[in-house]
DNA sequence: CTGAAAGCGCTAACAT
DNA sequence: ATGTTAGCGCTTTCAG
């Protein structure tokens, strides 16, 4: 800048008022300002411009992995938002450990974010967050609610949608249904567990322990929960599976079985439709989820400074087909 | 860091050593320091550091849509070796809009990352980025070269898969070959209907202008596009799909029309193997070339200065069913 | 309408 | 082992 206010012949602060786009410069300046920038080919510095003026106009977010359709989607619907407000994109994948996490949210408010989105790590205790919170970085937590941090959150109705997905495999008659789903120390398997629970206890039906199987969702991990599932004594007839990664892997164990069972999943998957008999699913709003946590953390950054927010998207029940087979 | 030196009675310098871990500190101060840093929440910023050290440890990416699949298995990998570098990423998604690429580009140079990964959209021009590349921005290319601009590039075997495809279906005994692609001034989509035009030739196959039809991937395009090939006095018996987007809306369109053509796509999908019958496909390795493309990238922050390199990778065919059905 | 000076928070280079 | 000074590139403040 010292530079093309040299070559300009005009001091430091008209260059910044030009490149700026601020009044009180004279075309005539203004022009010759603009000659000497592109004549160096500057570009303004953000980094230092940031450091004076305080915001930085860039978010940080925070997820499982980007790689996971549920979350680009999420992602480029925090971007969408984020753009809309004049501000730039840090992404970083915690890939479920808290440690990670914790490194990206630490390391990105080190940068100055304006805000940060963030779908905690399973296990993770966010008081860490407390200091950058009280510092005024925005922070909303998606998909799963902070541990021992209140802060705007915004989830989906797990409970409710499993519950219904349940309920709906109980009406076309099935009485053992099983439950196969993420860690249980991740929220969203545990309240989506609790749906199940709730919806088979209303209809007075019994959970055999050999139903119900938690862990990571590996395709070797669900595939063995599903043989037992089907085995035993008391053979499930149908199928709920907790995320998106589960039903793959159900689905396609279940192929090689060369089984039909019922089966209805959480988390709307690309090809559903394809599959025969398609694949009835209980379907969250990825994009509805990003979307609103961009505009809560916004509306932190535009001045809100009510309590914490709470937003629950509603999850929607799609019938395709493999969630409407009787029992055998 | 004043304020923590002041309560720890150091100096500022004294404070900046124990911050960064750097030795000349005894653990009675340092003690002393880490203390006040607790005591104030203090935390570095790593905008003031970035300005007086120069590198700002950050890469910027630049993509079509990160909630494409394609995008977003790419953007982990680009993610995961930038992390092992110490580097965090900005991402922002340019919906093919050149102005938009510029715009996002130029940003996270203004910002001074170290690096940039860029998808080119379509018909973008990219001499704008001339100066930052002289400025000393490392610049690497991604699944489409750049114009006006010689830089390092990670391409896909993007002619050899489509002719590969291609010469499947051939072999197959189908002689009237659609092939579906994206806007051709794309240039993934324009390498790969030469593949596909080179199979044919090599076969001495004619190309009826009736089976290729190349624009939007939106599913009303693909699909009437579809229809036309299948109809008319030269219907095709065997249809080539020039990327994830057109074979989804491809597979669903011939499922509504109840027909049943020999397909191959380009682009693995995850569920490619449980449609009936699977989906053949020529796959890319979006992981293996988000991961080159970052090498390339931190290859050029290590000190190399050679020429520009270009990294192809091979697109390979995988067998399932849906590219072996012969001709009606 | 224009510019000089101070300072954002940190680190490099040099003292002590 | 510790502290002091200058300055990274910009904006803010205030004075011409």
């Amino acid at each position: 800048m010292k530079d093309v206010a040299a070559r300009a012949g005009v001091g430091l602060k008209t260059v910044s008022r030009v490149v700026n786009g601020e009044p009180g410069v004279t075309s005539d300046t203004a022009e010759r300002v603009q000659a000497a920038i592109t004549a160096l080919g500057f570009r303004r510095n953000d980094s230092a411009r940031i450091l004076r003026k305080g915001r930085t106009a860039s978010v940080g977010l925070v997820l499982e992995d980007i790689a996971d359709p549920f979350y680009s989607s999420l992602s480029r619907a925090v971007e969408e938002v984020s753009r809309l407000h004049g501000s730039l994109l840090f992404t970083g994948s915690s890939d479920e450990d808290p440690e990670r996490e914790e490194q990206l949210a630490l390391a990105f408010c080190a940068r100055r974010v304006d805000g940060l989105v963030i779908v905690p790590a399973a296990g993770a205790d966010h008081r860490y967050l407390a200091p950058e919170v009280r510092a005024g970085i925005a922070t909303v937590f998606i998909d799963r609610p902070p541990l021992g941090l209140n802060a705007d959150t915004v989830l989906a109705a797990n409970a409710a949608g499993a519950r219904e997905g349940t309920g709906h495999l109980i009406r076309q008659g099935h009485r053992r249904i099983a439950f196969l789903g993420d860690s249980p120390d991740i929220h969203t398997a545990a309240e989506r567990l609790r749906g199940y629970r709730e919806a088979m206890a209303e209809a007075g039906l019994p959970v055999d322990p050999n139903w119900v199987a938690m862990g990571p969702t590996t395709p070797d991990r669900v595939g063995a929960a599903l043989t037992a599932a089907l085995t035993g004594p008391a053979p499930a007839t149908a199928l709920f599976c907790g995320n998106n990664r589960v039903t793959v892997a159900a689905v396609r164990r279940l192929r090689s079985l060369d089984r039909s069972v019922a089966l209805i999943g959480f988390d709307d998957l690309e090809f559903a439709d394809l599959l025969s008999p398609g694949l009835t699913v209980v379907a969250q709003d990825p994009a509805g989820m990003g979307r609103a946590a961009a505009q809560l953390l916004f509306a932190r950054l535009g001045g809100y400074t009510g309590p914490p927010r709470r937003v629950e998207l509603p999850a929607r029940l799609i019938i395709r087909g493999s969630g409407e087979t009787p029992p055998a």
